[in-house]
DNA sequence: CGCATTTGACCCGCGC
DNA sequence: GCGCGGGTCAAATGCG
């Protein structure tokens, strides 16, 4: 498939690879001399360029297929996410119906790790600005047995509060946003009651200052391509909708703790977006029956692929 | 010395 | 109205 539309493209004259050794049946018989040493070498140069045409035409198509099947996974996941929301908020408007106060609502809200509710505050604030406030929650998966509760997301927080809540025997932590004079954002995080290896970390508002880790980026030439990078990754605000996901990160797991140091932002953040879908796509891959899902339908999309060309 | 963290006191909203 | 409990304040303390 890859050669038809290359062949004959002889009007590239690149002596691409000068150092390939040349191919005795290339040698036309009967030259001798510099037209015959000359002749030879153009119809070396043609053939190259097709290959090395061939090659640019294989590359492009597997790239191709490649977004392909990104796009087909990011189409899936973004459907498996709706349904788990769905289900999620199902089930969160049950269990506000059960229970008739609010604080024993909240304990679902930290025991279930994946409840929506983001009405944690609804008691303390005026309902007009709770409606403003932008509620978000990060798990992150650090060892039990660390007692920080410093939840590393690029930003710079300066804790004011530390106080011991009624249903978790851990302290919640109260941090404030300190990169920026007024920022307004804070984060409350504390270890889950049922899972104490899982840091809840609750970010409200919104920072009025760009990232520090983006403000670097910016400020430096290069790392262009973890720029283009986090540039294409989708908005993780538009995936939380009226509601708030829990986002899980394993950062036990081998290099992620690092990597999350390193690259974990706040879930607004394109740095944190990316990093989420690192991790997603991890635990999907680690999933031996996804993994196995997924093998048999990229095989049988590129055999068709094959066949068409 | 300046900044961040700790921690007890205080405030305030909610439910009974 | 009172008690409970989460959230915040601010003085004390620690650290580089």
């Amino acid at each position: 498939m890859e050669s038809k539309s290359f062949v004959n493209s002889t009007s590239l004259d690149l002596n691409l690879n000068p150092f390939r050794p040349m191919d005795d049946e290339e040698v036309p018989k009967g030259f001798d001399g510099v037209l015959g040493a000359q002749a030879c070498e153009k119809a070396s140069i043609k053939k190259e360029a097709g290959h090395l045409a061939e090659e640019l035409d294989r590359i492009s198509s597997e790239n191709k297929k490649l977004t392909e099947m990104l796009a087909h996974m990011r189409e899936n996941f973004n459907a498996l996410q709706s349904q788990l929301i769905d289900i999620e908020s199902k089930n969160s408007t049950k269990e506000i119906f059960i229970k008739s106060r609010k604080r024993k609502a909240e304990e679902e809200y930290f025991g279930n790790m994946f409840s929506h509710s983001s009405d944690e505050d609804s008691c303390k604030r005026p309902k007009a600005e709770h409606f403003k406030t932008k509620v978000s929650r990060v798990c992150v998966r650090t060892d039990a047995s660390d007692t920080n509760l410093a939840v590393k997301d690029g930003y710079q927080w300066r804790k004011y509060g530390q106080k011991v809540t009624r249903d978790n025997p851990s302290p919640r932590a109260y941090f404030r946003c300190s990169f920026a004079p007024n920022c307004p954002v804070k984060k409350k995080v504390q270890r889950s009651a049922e899972d104490p290896s899982l840091l809840v970390a609750t970010y409200e508002g919104e920072h009025n200052h760009m990232h520090p880790f983006r403000a670097d980026q910016l400020s430096s030439s290069s790392g262009s391509s973890q720029c283009a990078n986090l540039g294409s990754v989708h908005s993780f605000s538009s995936m939380r909708s009226s509601s708030c996901p829990t986002v899980t990160l394993d950062l036990i797991q081998s290099g992620l703790r690092e990597s999350a140091k390193n690259s974990i932002q706040h879930a607004d953040s394109p740095a944190f977006q990316q990093f989420l879908i690192q991790q997603m796509a991890s635990s999907l891959t680690r999933d031996p029956k996804f993994t196995e899902t997924l093998a048999a339908a990229i095989s049988g999309r590129i055999n068709l692929d094959y066949t068409l060309n």
